[in-house]
Order: C-alpha cells, then sequence, then structure tokens
DNA sequence: TATCATTGTGACAATTTGACACAAAGTAAA
DNA sequence: TTTACTTTGTGTCAAATTGTCACAATGATA
C-alpha cells in the first residue's frame, strides 16, 4: 500500500492492453505447520481477504500465468501446481470493491473499468514448503498471510468455495499419489509425513499401515537418522525426483 | 452449409457484442452403442472434425453455456454434463482455420476477426442416450456424427488431446458413481450395464462381482424382467434419480 | 421333452486393510 | 550404571474386500 493511487490507476489500465480480459487465475496456495493445514491469504479492505491470482498475459500459456502470480507471492520457484476447477458464474465481478477502493483513495468514479467486469477464473491449486516462502502483498493488498484452513476469514466473492473444492481436489489426489511431502522440507521423517496425511484427511491413519503404503509407492529414498532426540531416533527421507 | 457467406459473415461478426472473448467451451460428448463409445464431432472441412462447442455470452453462467452449447447440438435437455479441465495454452487459436474458410467462400480477407484470437477453451464431457440425440451440424459445418472413440478422425487443433483427457476423466469418475446408466435408455439390464462399464475401461469385469458392486450404490431399481429372449430373461433396472 | 444360451447368485480363495502388539533405540532420571 | 520413559519401526493376525469360478434358473427352440 506504498504506491499512489495515480500510479495504481495508471498500472490498473494498462493492464487493459497486457492480458486476456475476463479470465483470471486464482490459486489456493496449501501450507502446513505442526498438524495444521493453512492457505495463503492477502488482504484487501479491514478483516475482509482474497485469494491471490492475476491475469494471463495475451501469449502467455495458462498454466504459466498460474506459476507467474504465484511465484510472485510466495517468491519460490518449482512448486507443486495444479489446476482443478473454472468458476464461471456470471456474478463473478469486482465492481463495487473496485468502486469502495477508488472512493477509499479518492480517484475519480470508474465505470467500466476492464477489471470491474465479469471474471472468469481458472483455479489451482499449489503446494508449497512454508519454511521457504516469503508471502508478500500486492498494490492492492495491505497483507499476505497464511490462515488456518479450519478457520477461514471473511473472503470475497466466491473465495471460500473454491478453497474448499481445493481442498477436496487436494484430499482426492492424495488417494493417488502421496503430493503431502511438497509441504514439507525436502527431507523429513515419517511420522512428519504421517502428520501431514491426517491433517489433510481429517482423521486418524494407523501408523503401521501408512508407512508400508508409502513404501510401496517406491518413491521415498531413506537416507541417515535425525538424532537429538529422547528416544528412538526417526529415519529421514525424501522423494526421489526433489 | 446452407447459409449464404454474407450472412455467416454478420453472424460472426455479431457474436462480438455477445460473447466474452477468449473464452470457449467445448464439449466432448459421449454416447454408446453395442459395445463402442463414442463422441460426437463436426466436419470442418474435408476429413478434419472439431469438438462441438461455443461461447459464453456476457451475462451467462459457464456452466449454461456448456449446457446451451450441447442443447443446440443435439437436441436433448437434462444431459449429464461436467466440466473437466480447462485448456489455456497460448496458441489456440482458429486464426489459419477462419482465414482458409473465408478464402474458400471468397469472402474478403480478415486480421484480428474476435473469432481468429486465441481462445482458452473450458471443457466439459456429456453423457448422453444416443438414441435420443438428434445430431445436427452448425454453420461452420458439414456433418455432425458419431466418431468411436478408439478410432477418431484428424481433429482440429488440441481437441485430440481433450477428448483423451475427457474419458480420463468418465472413467476416474465412473469409480466413484455409476455414471454409465446415462449412456443408456432409462430401463436397462444388468448386462448392458455391465457392457458399458467395459468398453468405457476397456477390460474384463467379473460379472457376479460388477452386480454386487452395483446394488451396493443402492440407486438401481429392479423392474420387470424384460421378455422375448431365448433364454432366462434379464431384469430391467432404472436409476431412481431420472 | 431335451437342448441351448444367457442370467442371477452363491461359495470359497486370494488379497488388501485394520487393529494391535512389541522390540528397538535413545535420553534422562534414579 | 542402570532403569524408566517415549517414540519409532515393523510384525502378526483378524476382518473386510475382491477375484474366480461354479451352478442353478429360465424360457425359446429343436
Amino acid at each position: 500500500m506504498e504506491k499512489k493511487p495515480k500510479e495504481i490507476l495508471k498500472i490498473i489500465q494498462s493492464g487493459e492492453h497486457l492480458f486476456i480480459p475476463h479470465i483470471s487465475v486464482d490459486s489456493v496456495i496449501f501450507g502446513y505447520e505442526t498438524n495444521e493445514l493453512q492457505v495463503l491469504l492477502l488482504e484487501v479492505s479491514d478483516k475482509v481477504w482474497m485469494l491471490p491470482g492475476g491475469y494471463v498475459l495475451k501469449e502467455e500459456d495458462l498454466d504459466t500465468a498460474a506459476h507467474r502470480n504465484v511465484i510472485e507471492r510466495i517468491g519460490l520457484e518449482n512448486i507443486f501446481l495444479k489446476q482443478f476447477h473454472t468458476f464461471g458464474q456470471s456474478d463473478r465481478s469486482f465492481k463495487n470493491e473496485i468502486a469502495q477502493l477508488f472512493s477509499h483513495l479518492s480517484l475519480p468514479e470508474t465505470e467500466g473499468l476492464w477489471i470491474q467486469e465479469r471474471f472468469i477464473s481458472v483455479a489451482y491449486y499449489a503446494l508449497v514448503n512454508k519454511a521457504l516462502a516469503h508471502p508478500k502483498p500486492n498494490f492492492f493488498t495491505q497483507r499476505c498471510q497464511w490462515h488456518s484452513v479450519q478457520q477461514l476469514p471473511k473472503l470475497l466473492l466466491d473465495h471460500e468455495r473454491i478453497i474448499t473444492a481445493a481442498l477436496a481436489a487436494f484430499q482426492s489426489d492424495l488417494a493417488a499419489y502421496p503430493l503431502a511431502y511438497h509441504l514439507l522440507p525436502k527431507k523429513f521423517t515419517m511420522p512428519e509425513l504421517h502428520g501431514a496425511f491426517q491433517t489433510i484427511h481429517q482423521k486418524q491413519l494407523d501408523r503401521s499401515r501408512f508407512q508400508k503404503k508409502m513404501f510401496e509407492y517406491d518413491v521415498f529414498e531413506r537416507l541417515e537418522p535425525r538424532g537429538g532426540v529422547a528416544h528412538r531416533r526417526p529415519y529421514l527421507y525424501r522423494h526421489r525426483e526433489s
């Protein structure tokens, strides 16, 4: 929120020539810490939050646009990112939000600014190692923070529904491939991975069975045990392709 | 192909004011007949085919647009329709195809016609009872016909990839819910449903096991047996919600 | 009345999953 | 130094699910 109002107006207006109109990409960026699944949100106005997102450059692939937007938000490359649904209700627009912002910034009233139009949003979910992420807000927002998916704040438009759908997609994908490792540091222990799975699915999973299942995927490599604990030292593992 | 060239030009031009630019919906409409899974395709030019699709009206929900387009193509309401992916490679445009069509119709050369721009396409798959469908071509196309998914003709753009993805989505969804009944008449026998499943998954499934599984869903109602066969008469079933 | 092809379902083996037990391993307290 | 304590890794066995196959039921046709 350091930018001057006129500058913001200029940026908004120039976007019209850069981006494909009516299309946005929104990302549900998942992070994990001590048995809590979190999503990264931006604060648009007092106590109202929104998903990070952006627009697609005229000559840019959709997936690339989503990547670019996530990278801008957390300063991290090589994140896991997957498209899961496109939201296209006809009432999806920031008409009022932008008008409010403009009046708040004492900018002239606008009608039909491209950014106020109806948007069809292609939604992605991302899995990141929270410890390496450096969240930063964009022009429109004051803060960029992690929130527990268990207690989300008030959200703009249909963004709560998007998060719910993202979680469902993630849970479903997790049944086919142990993606949860993306949320953890490069090296992690089985109890840690186990905890992440339990948190994501919100239910208990038998440890013995879980460990056997993970071995069956044949993608985790056992490394040295990690010490410094007052009990049996857990082995560290890493995913073969990362 | 009964329309006059000038009329077509007019229709194309007027679309610019009606539809959201750069966004299309494409539908993979699945049909089924005697152990063959088929998709409905439109012939754009000699031996080159495309998926049925269309555009989204400025004030129309995305799902509604998809429905409208499918209904226009087969004259059937109440079809099962589900969004499965959005395709957004930056090179997705009918630039050349439209230019060819125009030259073929002796229309003036055009550049930057809205329909020639890059399109992001939200793809849906539909399941229909082929026996009730009445496929009809649109202005641009000469024919609208069913094709076996096993031997697809030459297709425009990434439409073959879209069909592949649709089939994968359908197969995956079929593991969670016995959607295959949408492809059959209202009343059907277990062997028929069994055949549809086998065709869709392209593999053998044990009959006994299959039937038990279907009963577990608790959505099929057993009706009277169907006669007229030189052996034990199979029971008819129907889905409770249709 | 016997034959034939197809359908509906039961029996049992093979496999997968769930629940739980217990030894291994290390620190910290006695 | 020994014992207690906690967490980890894995084995065992029962329960549930899935796969295979067999066989009786059924009705037209020979």
